[in-house]
DNA sequence: AACATTAATGAAAGCGCTTTCATTGTTTGT
DNA sequence: ACAAACAATGAAAGCGCTTTCATTAATGTT
């Protein structure tokens, strides 16, 4: 492998020239600069980026920790902000930090370790005294589902409380009065933005909010067919599920107390998770600008850290859309 | 950030017995090795990663490419890959080839770039020769889901053979005897292997493949509703597809065409995706060990890279399982 | 034509490690 | 007690770049 030396040599200029015809931060004559890219074409150098690295103090290396690596909904993401990063040439590593304090901690100091530029962080558990003391030691990073109001800028949110709105609206719109909610776990901020805007959007239609018809779920399958099982002995048309994952869990358990679907009960769901377009009825749900998000944040670290398009429009927050599919029906 | 020098100096040690003390491989005395840690303790030492690959020509870096970054599929076996490799220290850097061969060339390209110990790539496009010729350059790689018998010593494939035959033997065993395929693209390995695999089932059952029942799709929800379109004409009890898109595919249009699922057709598909158990009805599918084999080539990798685990055994074909759901029934 | 600017270049230090090789100090055998 | 062998250590070179600073060449000014 060819190094800036024998770049150099073929040249016959100094390999500070030659490192100044890579970086082109400075100025090189027309001639030096022909002479020294013929001469690297000529070896078929590649510079070696770990030197870069070390002589630069700039690993060009972001870290990117999202709660998982498997499930659609962060690989979708990952696979936006690592293409972006790419493009600049600039590598991802990537990490899971499994919604959980130590790991995610762990998550962060093993990306630290790996001296990136800069990380991108999808995290659930961590505190927010942690990150803002981590804003302190001069790593930037930016947040993505998750705000902290002193470091609103680097934060790219969606609207949970809108979202949670557009659920319980959807079938509030389709004459629904009776309408049950299973929520997601009390310490993601998500859930509880959720649970808030589906709120607003019952007092908006004048209706009450009933804790009879309110159970607290744990995001996953299992906590939507007990949330279903737990709320069948009141009367109810319409059920709204913090997430697909319950949707489907409620699907089931209703299924099986023998109601029809959707004629019996409207569902909707959040997120929409590829399966949605599988389920039985297809589920309506709310749909995140995920890959948005993702790419927004790839934009600011490049923006920030780099320096590269440095006129791109920085936004930070999203806004959710309703996807209507088979899972509601007129109340009639 | 504390640098070896700093240690060294606060241990009364050159740098030199510093860094044996870090990398372990030569013998340091209990005291120096006692008097280094202590001080690395105190200054919260840790080691420049990037200074380290530059010395010692190991980057710690293992490329992974996959064709897709979204999607159940690839970023389970990235997770896995990911966290067998962070386990060792070892940072994974991924990225995306998207069935295409010159963007998978460019994806290995990219990460030989980044100077990558070694690769672990799952490739859909890339040639043999390309292959076989990376293979003479320096880098290490291993191969998912293909294999090239000059090297099949680093290549992880599931029986895709196998996987075929087992579909197809779900049905025949329910007593069908008229069973439809929709296969996938001819210049996909793994489709053109469980094509053969479903022939060997109907051999061995005494049926005839007949071409009449079979449409080439293309892997995609899409071909799987052309499929049933264009087969619709023929009478079939049975039919099984070379993936899970194309058989929701199947589904949506059998449903269209007025059929009762599973009454008036058994559907099998392959992958058991992660929404295979939200269909209507749920869809029984062929099961591919994708964590195993992730799992194993990494484990490949620790061991012929970096000596890790010597003693691992490594094997190189994997069965694929057939999962039953309720897509499938008794042929009357 | 003599001088002041400016532009382009090269020499060399330094980034923080690993590793070779020479040099100590220590043990063993006789 | 003395040479031979060994174990532990340190000095220093080197990994392939970037970047500062000094130097030289080119240009402009009067």
């Amino acid at each position: 492998m060819a190094t800036i030396y024998q770049v150099a040599d073929l040249a016959g200029v100094s390999l500070a020239t030659v490192s100044r015809v890579m970086n082109g931060n400075v100025k090189v004559s027309d001639k030096s600069r022909a002479k020294v890219q013929s001469a690297m074409k000529e070896l078929g150098y590649q510079p070696n980026i770990i030197a870069q690295s070390l002589a630069s103090n700039r690993t060009n290396r972001v870290g990117v920790l999202v709660s998982e690596l498997s499930g659609p909904f962060f690989s979708y993401m990952l696979a936006v902000v690592e293409s972006a990063l790419r493009e600049e040439g600039k590598h991802a590593i990537i990490t899971a930090g499994h919604s959980d304090v130590a790991k995610e901690q762990e998550g962060i100091e093993f990306l630290l370790g790996c001296r990136c530029d800069a990380l991108i962080l999808h995290i659930d558990a961590v505190s927010d005294e942690y990150l803002l003391k981590l804003k302190e030691r001069k790593v930037p990073f930016s947040l993505i589902n998750h705000r902290i109001d002193d470091i609103a800028d680097c934060c790219f949110t969606v609207d949970n409380e809108q979202g949670g709105y557009l659920a319980a609206k959807a079938v509030i719109d389709m004459g629904h009065t009776k309408i049950a909610y299973i929520s997601g776990p009390e310490f993601k901020e998500d859930a509880r933005m959720r649970l808030e805007g589906h709120k607003r959007a019952l007092a908006e239609a004048g209706l009450t909010f009933d804790e009879a018809l309110h159970y607290r779920g744990n995001y996953n399958e299992d906590g939507g067919k007990a949330g279903f099982d737990k709320l069948s002995d009141q009367r109810f048309t319409a059920l709204v599920c913090a997430n697909d994952e319950m949707a489907t869990g409620a699907m089931y358990s209703a299924r099986k107390h023998g109601l029809d679907l959707p004629h019996d009960l409207s569902i909707v769901g959040y997120d929409d998770q590829v399966f949605a377009r599988y389920t039985y009825p297809t589920l309506t749900t709310i749909k995140n600008p995920i890959a948005e998000m993702g790419s927004m944040a790839a934009k600011w670290v490049l923006k920030e850290v780099y320096n590269i398009n440095k006129s791109e429009i920085i936004h930070n927050t999203f806004e959710p859309k309703l996807i209507i599919r088979n899972s509601i029906e007129e109340n009639i």
